[in-house]
DNA sequence: CCAGAAAACTACATCAGGTGCAAAATTACA
DNA sequence: TGTAATTTTGCACCTGATGTAGTTTTCTGG
């Protein structure tokens, strides 16, 4: 495995990375909204046609790299150790966001502006919204499955999204205060980590 | 006060009311997408044009309701009794919402056919968690501002935000797993009783 | 009941996002 | 090099949404 890709291949993610960086760009110059696909096209050297057998959409070119985030965590779960219970594995799929989070030279780039659009622009904020729920979903479903015994899916998604929505708002709420992004980092860290040792002293009296 | 409204508000209201029925039996009977603004509009028997004058976007024909749901529960926060500690607050304020949503015949018709297309329609489930994700936003402020000595913004933030994080998902997954309305509002009720017990048990300790 | 002001409605033009389609350009491979 | 497969492109077209200007409806005071 590991072929070497053709030029096809090289050429397409080379498209695809320049329309990101063109995008992103773009976005952060004028805006958003004031930003149109055939300005990002023409940015990336492609027709405007083009744009979209790349993305489905002007949001999926903010989002298309979301996707590795959300399996990275899935796999703390899908590989358990030995004597793992749901707490634990919660807890390490949840602390292992935000250890990649400060590191990753090469996201590093991309993330200060997505975020930064994620919280001016409502619609990048409410698809963010629905990538994390989706990704709630199926982190909830990865955890019923790792110990079907222990948790129902229902307690399973109850847990997940206690955790994840209580670090979620704790970070945004912190950043639109005014913090910096080491400061919003560490409210979600702090918030999660508070809903954890509250599951944790639940799951011990049940 | 109460004054008897105009001819004018009250063709208003009506003409309202006229474009959310007949969008939300467009919408059931042929699909949100497939359905078009211009259709509603006819169906309800004004210009298109004027459509937008009711409402910003097609999104928002569906949740101009949501609006006061959001009101009622901060109204639970603003007015707190002698004695409340945050937790109380908290828990009338989130308690509050399924006792309201299992009577209050009036909207009882619309979060049917709302709830459904919110579940099936990814762009409509996206605006819906914007709303409750802003909406959690305003209850952790006014939950701040209710007990300020007791708990900081980004701690009222990530109480309400697991709690509120908790049930949604809990009733999301069982809804969207087969239960019937009445056992995803259990099984919400049941997550976000799940984490204002373990906040309870934690509040207690610290 | 009427005239004038205010508000609402409508038609029309226009733009951006997005899709289907077929021709043209590019890459892969024998 | 020639040919098949894949990408790119231009073009027509649709829907959502906004600006504008003119028409209709409602409101108010006489």
């Amino acid at each position: 495995m590991s072929e070497v890709p053709g030029l096809r291949e090289r050429k397409k993610i080379r498209t695809r990375q320049a329309l990101i960086a063109a995008a992103l760009e773009l976005f952060m110059e004028k805006g958003y909204e004031q930003t149109t696909v055939s300005e990002i096209a023409a940015a990336a050297d492609v027709s405007t046609r083009t744009f979209f057998s790349y993305f489905a959409s002007k949001e999926d070119v903010i989002f298309y790299n979301t996707r590795d985030g959300i399996d990275r965590v899935l796999r703390v779960v899908a590989e358990p150790r030995p004597d793992d219970r749901a707490i634990d594995l919660l807890t390490r799929a949840v602390t292992s966001v935000f250890s990649e989070l400060v590191l990753d030279g090469q996201l590093q780039r991309e993330i200060g502006p997505v975020n930064y659009l994620v919280m001016t622009v409502p619609s990048l904020r409410a698809r963010s919204l629905l990538l994390l729920f989706e990704g709630q979903r199926e982190l909830a479903e990865a955890l019923h499955r790792a110990c079907p015994e222990e948790l129902s899916l229902v307690e399973a998604s109850a847990a997940v999204g206690a955790v994840i929505g209580g670090g979620k708002l704790a970070a945004f709420v912190s950043m639109s205060n005014g913090a910096s992004p080491e400061e919003m980092l560490d409210a979600g860290r702090q918030a999660t980590e508070f809903a954890l040792s509250a599951l944790r002293a639940a799951s011990r009296v049940s």
